[in-house]
DNA sequence: TATTGTTATACTCTATAACTATA
DNA sequence: TATAGTTATAGAGTATAACAATA
């Protein structure tokens, strides 16, 4: 296990860290409320279009208690993009799946998050490579 | 201005830096919560640490309306961290500074932030040099 | 008994609008 | 008149605890 780094070049990268997720976050809050969706909404309508989830796994995924998910998908069902199907195999569970409206306004929304696809424009193919790996690394992701 | 890149490459890493972001804020709550503290009263409480500022100043910074800092002040000055003082310059301008409780605070809360700087240490000086500059490119910040 | 989802409750953060005291 | 800070209000997210239906 290594030791914390405290050396400046490290504490510049924290800060540029901190920096890419201040960004994001606002960009993502901002094209969240274009589509009048709050920043949970948006994150769970995404979700669903991936794939339909159960209430309880919908909590997981958000690291919060399945009490808040319920509020959040009542606000998505009461404005037509998400609706609450049985599961035919558990009738305890309610499967939230994204109606046709709430799939284009997932789409829409995933279109209009330019961050990090606009900048990294600006850098070559075998930058973008680099910084891949780097980002890999840094998270424990396995270089498959 | 470049047009968004949609290829498999540049969306890897959009994915991956939204994992990073995900992570970031995962352990930047996790610490506000072992000193009790919400998510925004350690980021203001770490603003404070840096340097003494008017209510309205925190509101800029923070990118929310004023009327929310006064809350968050209220709560972190009941527990004794912060204080609100004068400004002799201009009598309508309250200045909010850390007591000497909150400075030790945010010493502690800043010290548990591992995030970044852990992982960090997996890559050599090399390579943080390169992450740094990838990084700042990205984010149009000067390479000066 | 354990699990799924919900309700009830309380707290924090958020924006909006109206207010006060200064400038 | 404009600005700094506050209050009042309402909506949303959050955790906790208790509950009904189902497993």
């Amino acid at each position: 296990m290594p030791t914390s780094r405290t050396d400046p070049l490290t504490l510049e990268v924290v800060e540029l860290i901190g920096t890419v997720v201040a960004r994001y976050h606002e960009e993502y809050e901002q094209a969240a409320a274009a589509h009048a969706l709050t920043g949970a909404q948006a994150r769970v309508l995404g979700l669903l279009a991936l794939e339909p989830t159960p209430m309880r796994k919908i909590a997981d995924k958000l690291k919060c208690e399945p009490s808040n998910v319920t509020g959040i998908i009542d606000r998505l069902e009461s404005r037509g993009l998400v609706e609450r199907r049985p599961d035919p195999a558990d009738r305890r569970v309610k499967v939230a799946a994204p109606t046709e409206e709430g799939r284009a306004t997932a789409r829409k929304l995933r279109d209009s998050l330019h961050f990090a696809r606009e900048p990294l424009g600006e850098l070559t193919e075998v930058e973008r490579t680099l910084l891949r790996d780097l980002l890999k690394r840094m998270l424990g992701v396995e270089t498959a």
